[in-house]
DNA sequence: GAGGGTAACGGCACCGGGTGCCGCCGACTA
DNA sequence: TAGTCGGCGGCACCCGGTGCCGTTACCCTC
């Protein structure tokens, strides 16, 4: 149960992020994340709530597990694409690349999104974390479009994908059984602008 | 210096919302957001601090002014619209009304955003106040696209339009000098999505 | 196998935002 | 003068988050 056997010098570690990030969701899945205290989740996870936050830097940041890491795959994935196809269709096959899910992992990720996209302190927290994502996309925009990345343009495109893949996940938990990759590509095809005419 | 001449029972109230909001947005330019405390505001502002929470539901809120009120009326706006344009110059137009500002509020609003688009906590609380003006863009879209506000399409206008106003910011903020109107103009006429194919 | 180095643990005290409670104050009305 | 009503604001409390620091448990070397 306890994590790496490491050779490091000093004391080893009491648990691991994975570990706590699943007694946490237990316990927000039983209770709901607001009534959940850092106390509990300390304790249900036998460590001290001292400790808890040498983990995660807030109580927020359990519900987003290794997202930094996922960031690290799509920059890597963006920046070994070959030009030459149409800028859209590169950012949807990344969108949906980003969001790929191993068919047993779903009702998990689905309870963690709905906490995200629900609980008022997750959904205000989690800007933070798109922002970072949009940078990824705008770096990428820019290459293609020229400019930096701080350009309206880029910022923009970035802007949009969020909004396409968050659009695409409120539709996902709005409608049991509805498939999540499906979604993203219908949401980020809609960019286009085919709509503005309407 | 003092609010209504109210004629009504009951004790006075002692301060306005907008006398409150001055006296905070003065310290946090002096001393900054965060290092400004909520007993601060309320000493500055000769009454106590649970008074303070009687005005605003939290610190965060102070920046925001009277943002309710700004979304009834862009609700109103897009309530009498006539039909027959295309949807992406009534929803342009709608936004430019929105963030249409007196040249002398210009400065004011401009530290006001520079809050909101710079600390985290307050990134993070606008959040919430962007998804009830996404709603208000939202409800109009569906009239338009037909079908109801919850659907993707109209959802995803709505992510757009909140992006496109996102990026305007930004770069007016990143650029000094620079026109907010244009700039809004000029991002809500790139949705169109000639982008996309680059 | 004794001792030092090292890194994580975790208690403690503190800060600040936010809330429920409740008595008080100050206006107007009768 | 007495009543009533609504805003005020102190008090105690909760909880997330942080700095500090002594403690613990491992590994390595002698």
């Amino acid at each position: 149960m306890l994590a790496d056997t490491a050779e490091r010098p000093g004391r080893p570690a009491a648990t691991t992020r994975a570990e706590l990030e699943q007694v946490a969701l237990e316990l927000f899945s039983e209770r709901g994340f607001v009534a959940t205290t850092v106390d509990d989740i300390a304790s249900a996870a036998g460590i001290g709530r001292r400790t808890f936050f040498r983990y995660f830097a807030s109580k927020n940041d359990v519900v987003w597990g290794d997202f930094e890491l996922g960031l690290l795959t799509l920059r890597g994935r963006l920046a070994t694409v070959q030009p030459g196809r149409p800028l859209l269709d590169e950012l949807r096959e990344a969108v949906l690349a980003f969001n790929r899910l191993d068919p047993g992992e779903v009702p998990w990720h689905r309870d963690r999104m709905a906490l995200i996209l629900t609980v008022p302190s997750l959904q205000a927290h989690s800007t933070l974390r798109y922002a970072a994502w949009r940078s990824v996309i705008a770096e990428f925009a820019a290459i293609r479009l020229g400019g930096s990345p701080a350009d309206l343009l880029p910022q923009l495109v970035a802007h949009s994908c969020l909004g396409a893949a968050l659009t695409a996940y409120d539709q996902w938990l709005l409608r049991p059984g509805s498939d999540l990759a499906q979604l993203l590509d219908q949401a980020m095809r809609a960019l286009s602008g085919s709509w503005a005419a309407a």
